[in-house]
DNA sequence: GTTGAAAAAACAGAGGA
DNA sequence: TCCTCTGTTTTTTCAAC
């Protein structure tokens, strides 16, 4: 893991659909040994997935939430949510609350219905999102990686 | 926006590096026809972004924290989040808190001077990270774009 | 890690339902 | 309007070094 490792994953996390030659071009390096050190990345499980970033707005989901749970049975709790189209994101947590999770509704009254849903499985706090400033900053500053 | 166009954001979130000739195979219809959806896709706004998921763990981010915090300055506050690597997510929400973000840091240890380092700022609840269940769960169930 | 040739994929234009 | 077909260009793969 050297500095041409952290620049080809500073640039995969800008544009996965780069294409190769382009990337090689960039950071000076021919084109095979590129492919074979984002093999590796993939191998080691550094990269995990190359996801396309969808507008929920644009799908119609206009209501961003966070919602805090709490509950006695976090395997079903699981399992429920899992199934839940409206969860996008389950975390695990310490604190007064067993779990966080991230919600996209259409509207708030959607919202709504989704917490009723919920209800029979815990008590809840939500924490509606207004604005959205900024999200899935780099782990590889692209300062560090020149 | 009809199937066919919910079939490719759905395969295009599975994996954003399919080539497009094999993703026109997968759904049946020529590839220049599968590219023009794709444009038109981005155009619209649909796809924001393509992006190579990493592994916060490989990458030494041994700590995952959602910050809740209270400030007066909204503004300043959120150049500062700007500035600061280990705030990856920086949501405006509704409540007793004005903010929600989400922190990677390598350890428990590092996130208490990250804490440190914002309470000029304003006062803030930290939930730590347990583990998670899931994340990036899909906005276009694949059961829908068949 | 580099080069260079073969295979594959992406692109661009013409034409058809 | 949206699709398919086809020829051209670009990219990827895979060999040898």
């Amino acid at each position: 893991m050297d500095q041409i490792d952290l620049k080809i994953l500073s640039l995969m996390h800008e544009n996965a659909r780069i294409p190769m030659s382009e990337m090689s071009r960039t950071i000076a390096m021919s084109q095979p040994a590129v492919t074979e050190r984002l093999r590796k990345l993939e191998e080691q499980g550094i990269i995990t997935a190359y996801r396309a970033q969808l507008s929920p707005q644009k799908l119609g989901k206009h209501t961003t939430a966070f919602v805090l749970f709490r509950t006695s049975n976090c395997k079903d709790f699981v399992a429920f949510s899992e199934a839940c189209p409206e969860i996008v994101d389950l975390y695990r947590i310490s604190g007064e609350y067993n779990f966080l999770m991230k919600v996209l509704t259409e509207t708030t009254e959607s919202l709504g219905s989704f917490l009723d849903k919920c209800s029979p499985l815990g008590f809840s706090t939500t924490l509606i999102v207004l604005s959205t400033a900024f999200e899935d900053k780099s782990l590889v500053p692209s300062h560090e990686a020149e």
